[in-house]
RNA sequence: CGCGGCGUGGAGCAGUGGUAGCUCGCCAGGCUCAUAACCUGGAGGUCGUAGGUUCAAAUCCUGCCGCCGCAACCA
């Protein structure tokens, strides 16, 4: 057991080629509710993110749009914090691979492995399309041409590369995968990736490119530069001081999980350990593969991968300025089971807003304010020491077992289920059952205990919700006097009812004796 | 036989051997504190298909059909 219960967990790095659509965002969403819950248990979290700026695309599109590379990659490391920010993911550190810092430590590392002897320099040969400057594998000459450049014919080139020999790792990964079960989640992706290896083989691969001006010089023979792959991938440990600050890097490493994209698990499963294994590092603990976003075309009801040539990219910010943040990361985390395939359309999206968060948990919360407000002058005289009353169907000790096990899964949407199903239902239910507003008309005392016992209920609600929605959880959280000050609280809280050292009353802004609806009812 | 995933009431999903369940939608009723919100009840499924194993299969096995991903500006 550590001293110090730490926990540090990165995004995948992402090319800026383009501005940040939903799917990039659904990933960073996914890692944001972890690093809160973490720190909520307690944790110290350290959570990284970046773009991966060193490619030829990069510079290329800033070529086109006549930009110095540099500046290119500057604004639009800037654009994608700004969506990040106001999606309220929590970060810690955001790297961008131009950064000098992350050159000497990159470089540092490429000379690690080799004079540890795992780079040869070797010859790549192959297919090479004039039209592309750049080799082609056999598939993407199917048929015989670039399908880029029809009209050239592709070359037998062979040109001086150095070869990382990830081969000499295959039988020691499938070890490593073996004796940690846990290392690539879900299990699906898990199965996947061994059958890859098992079938077909893990093979050295060429890290370098030659004639480059934009990228990571190898220092042992600055000709070439650092072919992406190798150089991004370095971001999870240079972000944290490898190279530079020894100290803060033990702290750190090995990385607790490692969120990215079920297209890369292969870089980050096979790649990855080996790379680190051949520079003496360990090898991080977890990976977790999540789904894809797809748009759901509402005219066809067609499912379609995001994409510029279909004109189908929903960019995060529409959302976030037509509705909320807390809206976007409701739908995506509710809806969109994280590790697996999610599905977006506004005709949806309006309906899970109204259901979930307008209709139920806002309407409890406002139905409750309101009838505290009116009838007891918003305060619950005499509850001060006291424990409310369970309620019917709804035992907190379970449900937060339960959230908490699918959260720590990254299964985001049965978390979400079981807080809406097991507390925010019955808790309605019993609204309606015990009828407070009738009874207070011939028990006053009686009601107010109901008004108690439903306060409960939303309490434990908003403490379960705050990895999930930040803002709106604090809100209603700190529309009443609870015990335990909001930053403080924990999930052991929300199982446990916290007796009050005060009466229980409302601090909730009103207007004309009713709480601003949360969520407005969308349509 | 490249690898992998999926096919459950109108829509979206859960359910890995033992009376088919949830959300939305729809219909009827109740309530009126609340964001025309809330609560109760109902209609609607031979769980893609054909076989097999079993006392018992949506759930295990096999064949077939259909859809999708892994290779392309794209997470």
């Amino acid at each position: 057991m550590p001293d110090r219960r730490r926990w540090f967990q990165t995004t995948a790095i992402v090319y800026p080629n383009s501005r940040p659509h939903i799917g990039t965002a659904f990933e960073k969403l996914g890692a944001d509710v972890q690093g809160r819950y973490r720190r909520m248990e307690g944790y110290e979290v350290f959570f990284l993110m970046g773009n991966d700026e060193n490619t030829v695309k990069v510079s290329k599109r800033a070529a086109e749009l006549g930009l110095e590379v540099q500046a290119y990659c500057d604004d639009m490391a800037k654009q994608f914090r700004q969506v990040w920010d106001a999606l309220d993911i929590q970060y810690d550190t955001f790297v961008q691979t131009s950064e000098p810092r992350h050159h000497r430590c990159a470089q540092k590392f490429i000379q690690q492995v080799y004079d540890n002897g795992y780079i040869r320099k070797d010859a790549y040969e192959g297919w090479y399309c004039d039209g592309c400057e750049a080799f082609k594998s056999e598939r993407e000459l199917a048929g015989g041409k670039c399908p880029l450049h029809a009209n050239l014919e592709p070359v037998r080139r062979s040109e001086p590369c150095y070869f990382f020999e990830l081969s000499k790792f295959q039988d020691w990964l499938l070890e490593y995968y073996d004796e940690n079960p846990e290392f690539i989640q879900p299990e699906s992706r898990r199965n996947e990736i061994i059958q890859l290896i098992k079938t077909e083989g893990l093979q050295d691969v060429n890290i370098t490119r030659r004639g480059e001006d934009w990228g990571i010089r190898l220092p042992f023979d600055p000709e070439f530069t650092i072919y992406v792959w190798f150089d991004a991938l370095l971001t999870y440990i240079t972000g944290i001081g490898y190279g530079a600050d020894e100290a803060e890097f033990a702290k750190w490493w090995p990385c607790d999980m490692h969120f990215i994209g079920k297209d890369i698990t292969r870089f980050h499963c096979a790649l990855w350990p080996a790379m680190l294994k051949a520079a003496g590092i360990a090898p991080p603990r977890r990976v977790f593969g999540h789904g894809f976003v797809y748009k759901k075309n509402e005219e066809t009801g067609v499912l379609e991968r995001f994409s510029k040539s279909l004109g189908n990219v929903v960019e995060p910010m529409e959302i976030v300025t037509k509705f909320s943040s807390e809206a976007f990361r409701y739908y995506f985390l509710r809806e969109c089971p994280f590790p697996s395939d999610g599905e977006f359309g506004w005709a949806r999206f309006a309906e899970v807003f109204n259901a979930d968060l307008a209709n139920n948990l806002g309407n409890l919360y406002s139905r409750v304010v309101t009838l505290v407000t009116k009838n007891y002058d918003g305060v619950l005289d005499g509850t001060a020491g006291q424990k409310p009353r369970a309620i019917e169907g709804c035992t907190l000790p379970t449900t937060v077992d339960s959230v908490r096990a699918h959260i720590e899964a990254c299964r985001y949407n049965q978390a979400l289920e079981a807080i809406w199903r097991q507390v925010l239902d019955p808790a309605n239910q019993y609204a309606d059952k015990q009828a407070p507003w009738k009874l207070v008309k011939t028990d006053k005392d009686a009601a107010k205990a109901v008004l108690f016992d439903l306060l409960e209920p939303l309490r434990a609600t908003c403490i379960l919700l705050k990895p999930f929605l930040p803002r709106s959880a604090e809100t209603i959280y700190t529309s009443f006097n609870f015990a335990t000050p909001w930053a403080d609280v924990s999930f052991a809280d929300a199982a446990e009812a916290q007796p009050l050292n005060e009466d229980l009353r409302v601090l909730a802004q009103l207007d004309a004796g009713k709480v601003k609806p949360l969520f407005p009812r969308i349509g």
